[in-house]
DNA sequence: TGGTTAATTCAACGGTCGATGAAATCTAAT
DNA sequence: ATTAGATTTCATCGACCGTTGAATTAACCA
């Protein structure tokens, strides 16, 4: 770990410095946990494909297992506050009634998918990350809860205005699905381009947010809407 | 490899014989890849928790990657058998109408989620399995295709019937949430139980079953009922 | 310019990885 | 009982793993 005696001088014009060494290791790191997982991927492919000497993983962020979390967080910071901005307007623009469903699920999704269509590669692969993690029996639960509570909270509290007097385990189940349906986008496995015969690609984002946006609303007022009722008579179909 | 020569004789009562311990292999295997993922296995880890000798992953299944695969597949034509079947039986049913989306909702998700919630340890780490392959961008398109494809076309095929008309890519689209959403449930993650405090538990897999299908119903719903008249619209809106 | 410290390089550590060849054991049919 | 083949055990292979201490280079300050 570098010590961090006069956080960061950098005047003169340097050839690299330090903290472009750890931004190659990051942008490295993170393709290629996305790519083929965290295990899978050593720290020497890490730092070939970022061309600097293996050591530097250890002295800039410690072990491989902080290095991962440190490319988890990176971008996460800047997807929190971004989204959490939206879910703030979306909820002040409407008052003083309760704002359209449709309309907090683009502030919570839009600003995920619209940087894995234009963000660039790095984006793309942070996104293919978190479709990972937000699966995995050992990571799962831990990473994203520590990263994105505040968020899932603020977003389910937007739900909770528009579905004044909904049990909270419907908002909360509601909320999973759209988790499952959104990450396993960002993974873009391709699998639906084989299914479907090209019909759809898994790449073209906007054609999934054009449809995800109605298809979760639906989903939230079939159970979220004047619960008790609809769900006595829903009870007795299912099973 | 085990030399195939006389399809298994096992007449007198053996005392234990290579079945028993491919398949002492296949479940310690299931759930170790299931709790760790791939990678992060060894396969020291499954021999030692399968109480057998390191060598017989190789002589049995070849490779850890072979392995792995069986693993996938063992469980893989069970669930297709009875898949097929349900979702065959509901389309006669309503002959010479169109099944109702729910049933062929169900159809498709009860044989899954029945048996993780009831199946015993080696199904449910089957399915948190197969949440893993589901969302990962190495293994996701080639083996969740290779194994399942009969099952999904036999589901759209279904739903094209419960949606005539509608566009093939609104179908592919919604069952593309569908898998998301029912695979993120498989994981059991833990981190719903985090975000309700309690009020939601991963493992209550009936809770999930009884909304999953009037939420994606309700999905299928707003994406592929008379769908030139309402995409216009739709398209309208969002973004 | 000399001294101090951060950043980087290099070589190597002990450990574990997946896989395998040879020997030993067991089973089944003669 | 003998023999042939299937199954299991044992020891070990070379490769790679994450990490680290020591040596080297570069940047800053007095």
């Amino acid at each position: 770990m570098p010590k961090t005696k006069k956080a960061a001088p950098v005047r003169g014009p340097r050839k690299a410095g330090p903290e472009a060494t750890r931004q190659k290791i990051l942008d490295a790191a993170e393709i290629l946990f996305a790519e083929r997982g965290f295990h899978s991927v050593s720290v020497r492919d890490i730092t070939t494909a970022a061309g600097v000497d293996v050591a530097l993983i250890n002295y800039h962020f410690g072990s491989k297992q902080l290095l991962f979390e440190t490319v988890f967080m990176r971008r996460a910071e800047l997807l929190n506050a971004e989204r959490l901005r939206r879910l703030e307007a979306v909820v002040q623009r409407a008052k003083p009634r309760a704002p359209k469903v449709e309309e907090i699920i683009d502030a919570f999704t839009h600003p995920l998918l619209d940087r894995s269509a234009r963000g660039g590669p790095g984006w793309k692969a942070y996104f293919a990350l978190i479709a990972q993690v937000n699966n995995s029996t050992e990571f799962g639960g831990l990473m994203m809860t520590r990263y994105f509570d505040p968020v899932v909270h603020a977003f389910i509290a937007a739900l909770r205005r528009a579905f004044p007097g909904c049990d909270e385990r419907e908002l909360y189940w509601s909320y999973h699905f759209l988790s499952g349906a959104l990450t396993l986008t960002f993974a873009e496995t391709g699998r639906i381009d084989n299914l479907s015969q090209g019909a759809c690609r898994s790449n073209d984002l906007d054609s999934v947010h054009e449809r995800l946006v109605p298809y979760v609303a639906a989903g939230f007022r079939a159970l979220c809407s004047k619960s008790s009722a609809t769900n006595v008579r829903r009870k007795r179909r299912v099973l």
